[in-house]
DNA sequence: TTCCTTGCAAACGATTTGCATTGGA
DNA sequence: TCCAATGCAAATCGTTTGCAAGGAA
């Protein structure tokens, strides 16, 4: 789940990845990066602004989530309540989808096995030529009760 | 992917499903029903609001997709902008996945093949063991450019 | 010095709600 | 009559932005 390895190593790709766009990669933003590493799948803003070290004030916080998805190093959906919620690009952490708890809202990451994935693949294509899409990208996410909600 | 049958019939299910919970259905509530029945898509309410016929009022709109919502009537989700979007619920449209082209926004309903469906089953049952939990339901969403957008 | 970054407060836009009115069974 | 449905305006809430101050190269 993490091909990048231990922490500090996502640390450096960000900062050189900002680096390229003149961009500081400062001690609030380096908090964020930190606060989404430590979660297991994505994070609302709401949750980011309590995880985060320093209280970053949330228009910075909110302006750094821009900086860093512009920059292609979050990735930002929208929960069922239609909140934002950013998780780290795949090129941070790996191709991988998600399973979500109806019950209690939780939202975790899962990678697929490579045969899986390949039959996803085969599948979503000919999805795609059917309704005449070029593909680019794919979204699996499975819903459900998690086991702590479950009876 | 209309398994109920003509334009009629889903009026006629929403209409039974409305009164079993006392709630009626008036002309402002059919149109929407019509609306989005119209669509091959999930829609936005700022659509909703323009497809509607009589134009009502944005306040009722809400409150009308509210009910329907909680009535298992309409699916919500939301866009990449964190808009919601409507559809009809499964049981009025069949199951089904979307198609979505990031160039225009543009989103399409998919029906997937019985084989795939099965496979699609197969990898999400045992995604979701692996995280322990109880399948529900599951999405697929296809990220591609449609071939109006692709050069 | 030159830009990028930050903080605060004000502005925004989508959605929700209070309340008085209307309308259907 | 009685309760649901409506319409308007005001209120919320997440998010964005203007602007002046602070900080790194």
């Amino acid at each position: 789940m993490q091909p990048t390895g231990p922490t500090t190593e996502v640390h450096e790709l960000v900062k050189r990845r900002l680096a390229e766009n003149g961009i500081r990669y400062t001690s609030g933003r380096r908090s964020v990066v930190t606060a989404i590493q430590m979660a297991s799948g994505p994070r609302s803003t709401a949750e980011l602004s309590q995880e985060t070290t320093d209280d970053l004030p949330i228009s910075s916080l909110y302006r750094t989530l821009a900086i860093f998805e512009n920059a292609g190093i979050l990735k930002r959906d929208h929960g069922p309540h239609g909140l934002a919620r950013y998780e780290l690009a795949e090129w941070l952490t790996g191709h991988h989808h998600h399973v979500v708890c109806i019950a209690c809202g939780a939202i975790e990451d899962i990678e697929v096995s490579d045969k899986a994935e390949s039959e996803l693949h085969a599948i979503v294509s000919t999805l795609a030529s059917l309704a005449g899409y070029r593909v680019l990208d794919h979204i699996l996410e499975v819903e459900g009760v998690c086991e702590a909600c479950d009876d």
